[in-house]
RNA sequence: GCGGGCGUGAUGGAAUGGUAGACAUACCGGACUUAAAAUCCGGAGGCCGUAGGCCGUGGGGGUUCAAGUCCCCCCGCCCGCACCA
């Protein structure tokens, strides 16, 4: 039979136009079957999408389409996370302004997203940088002010000299500026802070709750969150009269190990020291002359400084020097250690380079006390304590009690040498940023009356439009009247805040917005308690810590503010893996090519990529994540314009597990796109049968409910991938099937390719829809409901079991589901197989795993 | 440096501790065609081979009747590290 091939650009946006018009897909707050809100990560609006943003919001279209099916109130939204440095990148460079280079980007992403086909409520649409949105993110930052929530501290930033502005630490390249080239600098700036530390624990104890969160993701979570149960203990100065030095400790056990003390070249007694100590002085400002990031900090090389001064052992009589060192952070505990070099890592490496002593205190259990070293490498394993006086023999664990209790009972100046303490890794989050593209922070400073908020009524401050960027820094800063406003409380003349907010807010929160996007106030509390949480959230693992828990924060902050009443925000979270592609240069990572400018001949290590354009090789680089600086981003419009929506989605769905990161092959979409042609192909000689009325046992029937079950739950599970290969496997057996020629089955025929199409609806919905339309139907294929699956025809009367002799596969046998463990082991020993192996012999064991597994044991 | 993850045929991958390689892509052979494309049918982890074996999930060791899966060590790659989003 010839028929036309299936032309994805006619039919996907013509049911685009009839899913629209129909208003499918949007949602309505007050429909009272059970609701199901999922959500996709928000996009930065770059330009244009990529095949890494079509796998994440397929996915979320698929749960979306399944969920609505099974007779849900779906909400699936979509904004845009527009804030942030590409807009004043490109104002810089290309002479935009970042309202006019964002809004133009977000329309061109919309239309992408559109020939997507996706089933998403378009009413909903935000951006972070609409006045509207940002008006709100203000109330809810004097609602923090108002709580305590937000608060100014002192902090320090990387601040490049040349150009006289605040970098960011993707901007630091090996300690210097990217654009100036400049050593960066460490200066210290007063800045607005959340303080996240406050939730810590409640943070830390909501991961128990997330059973449908990844592990992966909890466990990153609970370490970033980093409790810790530990000492802080007070060291009494030789021979000066500072105040004791404080430290904190995980490891109070290993306290006899000491060989020194340390600080943070942050820290006030290092200040202090500096302030007539040049050699210190210089220290310090060398230690100052890298990004504020900890990577910089703990990778590059220890250093210390001596400062002469000494403290006193608590528990001995001896002293410990004390040193200023570069890898001590001043955001961790007191800024402050006891160096330990036995038994941690760092403290070793900085004790052999500056020839310190070095004492092991705990001794592996195989190991003996008497010729046990330390030379290159600590021990943090378990063991006993010794060389500790009074702790040897000990456990760690008792061994911290008892020095806790020691030094809590001692007194040093009136007060204990000691104390037991809680500690988290934490820091809280500072979200001032000195840049234009951002939501300003509302607070006036006059010299009289201090930082005040701005009041309610005069919301929103807005972003002005007249700047420029002639010249780096921010522009709010140095707008000559946009800052000027009057004091709220004494109506002299003051000025505005010009910092703006880390983009991390505004994504910190947008997942509430959009169960009332249009609200006068940040949320309408009923609402939002009625959709939250989000019961599927979908996004990249590179977001396991940051946003994730900044979001976390802000439903707990949000919800202390009257905003809604969840503490969290996603019940479910899936998190995906990237899509990576060779990347093409010309041998020097200079210049990078576009794969559509290349053809490529040969296989393997022969293949060689050569420029269409003047047949020049290139040099076949990496394959790593899709960059536009390295041009191996592959657009879907070409995908889409050439295979249709429905292709790029199948493909990107089938095959890679989710959670994996892809690489992206043309020859993959090919083939997805021969299926679509398959299916087109199959509904046309489904069509064409005449009706009967086949038996309902067929097999065919069975085999399309077991598919069914089995993919419903795979799509459950997100495991795309496996319901994808069911399609394949069902789609097969109707092929089959048909190619019998038998018009008695047509029935079941018809049938099961009825459950394929809906099976495949959420995935391909285009497809699904214009064959369920070619077989007569007058309704959409979107709009009904999932096939109801016959438990009865979903387990089989006879099963095959495997047999292992020696735990290898030798035989099978087919025994009645119902047969007994005695049955099954009598027919398994009479198969002539282990009468073989067995050769006369019993066996020495026999393993009947029922309905699994027989091993025979020789 | 620290924290987290991943590693299976030519390729993407499948496999509640229970038949390793489902399903797909690429490839090879056949049918159809003047020819090609498309389509349909068949083949296929490697090695030896008549039967039938042996080896095989990054490498090494271990637990188990049974290990891709659990434990220990190592190698490689990826993500995050608080101002990229």
């Amino acid at each position: 039979m010839q028929t036309e091939r299936y032309n994805p650009q006619i039919t996907e946006p013509n049911w685009q136009k009839v899913w629209t018009e129909r208003d499918l897909f949007t949602t309505d707050n007050n429909d009272p079957r059970e609701k199901y809100y999922v959500l996709e990560m928000f996009p930065y609006p770059s330009g244009r999408i990529h095949v890494g943003h079509v796998r994440n919001y397929a996915m979320g279209d698929v749960v979306a389409r399944f969920k609505r099916a099974k007779g849900f109130n779906v909400l699936h939204p979509m904004g845009w996370d527009a804030f942030g440095m590409p807009a004043e990148n490109a104002a810089m460079k290309n002479k935009v302004h970042p309202k006019g280079w964002t809004y133009d980007n977000i329309a061109a992403m919309r239309s992408q997203l559109k020939s997507m086909g996706l089933s998403l409520d378009w009413q909903r649409e935000f951006a972070t940088c609409d006045v509207a949105y940002y008006h709100q993110q203000q109330k809810l930052f004097l609602d923090f002010l108002k709580e305590g929530i937000a608060y100014r501290k002192k902090s320090k930033v990387n601040w490049d000299p040349v150009d006289q502005t605040v970098l960011a630490n993707e901007q630091v390249i090996d300690g210097k500026g990217w654009r100036s080239g400049a050593d960066v600098e460490q200066r210290e700036l007063t800045q607005w802070f959340f303080k996240i530390s406050d939730y810590s624990d409640d943070l830390l104890n909501g991961l128990e709750g997330l059973d449908r969160w990844p592990d992966k993701v909890r466990l990153m979570q609970k370490n970033w969150i980093g409790k810790s149960e530990g000492m802080s203990v007070r060291f009494a100065f030789e021979d000066t009269d500072h105040d004791p030095l404080e430290i904190f400790t995980t490891r109070q056990d290993t306290l006899f190990g000491a060989s020194f003390m340390a600080l943070s070249p942050d820290h006030p007694l290092t200040q202090q020291l500096a302030a007539d100590n040049a050699g210190l002085a210089a220290f310090v400002a060398e230690c100052r002359k890298h990004g504020t990031s900890v990577v910089a900090v703990e990778t590059a090389e220890k250093q210390g400084f001596d400062t002469g001064l000494r403290v006193k052992h608590p528990l001995q009589d001896r002293t410990l020097p004390v040193y200023v060192a570069n890898f001590v952070l001043m955001d961790y505990g007191t800024g402050a250690i006891f160096g330990c070099p036995a038994h941690d890592q760092r403290d070793l490496d900085f004790a052999n380079k500056y020839k310190l002593s070095v004492t092991p205190v705990v001794l592996p259990t195989d190991a003996d006390a008497a010729d046990f070293s330390i030379a290159t490498e600590a021990y943090t394993g378990p063991g006993k304590i010794f060389n500790s006086d009074f702790l040897d023999g000990m456990t760690i664990e008792d061994a911290k009690q008892t020095i806790a209790e020691r030094l809590e009972s001692t007194q040093l100046n009136g007060e204990p040498q000691g104390t037991r303490q809680i500690n988290y890794r934490l820091r809280d989050w500072g979200i001032s940023r000195q840049r234009y593209w951002g939501c300003p922070i509302p607070i006036i400073h006059c010299d009289d009356c201090g930082p005040l908020p701005v009041p309610e009524e005069q919301l929103p401050v807005e972003l002005p439009d007249d700047i420029d960027f002639d010249t780096p820094g921010n522009p709010l800063d140095r707008h000559v009247t946009w800052k000027q406003t009057t004091c709220p409380n004494c109506s002299k003349s003051a000025t505005r805040e010009t910092d703006t907010m880390d983009t991390f807010v505004d994504s910190s929160w947008y997942f509430a917005r959009f169960t009332a996007p249009k609200s006068d106030n940040p949320t309408e509390p009923k609402a939002a308690d009625s959709w939250l949480p989000v019961n599927q959230y979908i996004g990249g693992v590179e977001h396991a810590i940051l946003h994730l828990l900044y979001s976390r924060f802000f439903a707990r902050a949000m919800s202390q503010c009257g905003h809604m009443s969840i503490d969290e925000p996603f019940e479910g979270l899936f998190t995906q893996g990237m899509v990576v592609h060779e990347a093409y240069h010309d041998g020097q990572e200079r210049t990078w090519y576009s794969p559509i400018e290349l053809r490529f001949e040969g296989e393997g290590a022969d293949r060689k990529a050569f420029l269409i354009e003047n047949g020049q090789e290139v040099t076949i680089g990496k394959i790593e994540k899709m960059s536009k600086s390295k041009r191996n981003t592959v657009d879907p419009d070409d995908i889409i314009k050439t295979y249709g929506a429905d292709t790029a989605r199948w493909f990107v769905l089938s095959d890679s597990p989710p959670e994996r990161d892809v690489i992206w092959t043309d020859a993959g979409v090919e083939g997805a796109h021969r299926f679509v042609q398959r299916v087109w192909r199959l509904v046309q000689e489904v069509a064409a049968l005449e009706d009967s009325k086949s038996p309902h046992d067929h097999a065919l029937t069975a085999a399309a409910h077991k598919a069914l079950h089995s993919i419903e739950a795979d799509i459950e599970g997100l495991r795309f991938n496996r319901a994808v290969a069911q399609i394949y496997e069902l789609t097969n057996a109707v092929s089959a099937q048909l190619s019998k020629n038998n018009n008695a089955d047509s029935g079941a025929v018809r049938n099961a390719f009825e459950m394929l199409l809906h099976a495949m609806a959420p995935m391909m919905p285009h497809l699904a829809e214009e064959c369920w339309t070619h077989l007569g139907h007058s309704d959409l294929i979107a709009s009904r409901p999932w096939p109801k699956v016959d438990e009865a025809l979903l387990s089989e009367d006879t099963i095959i079991l495997p047999i292992q002799i020696n735990g290898k596969r030798r035989a099978e046998i087919s025994v009645s589901k119902e047969a007994s463990k005695q049955e099954v082991e009598e027919a398994v020993l009479a198969m002539p197989a282990v009468q073989k192996a067995l050769d006369g012999a019993t066996p020495k064991k026999l393993i009947v795993v029922p309905g699994r597994i027989v091993n025979v044991v020789v």
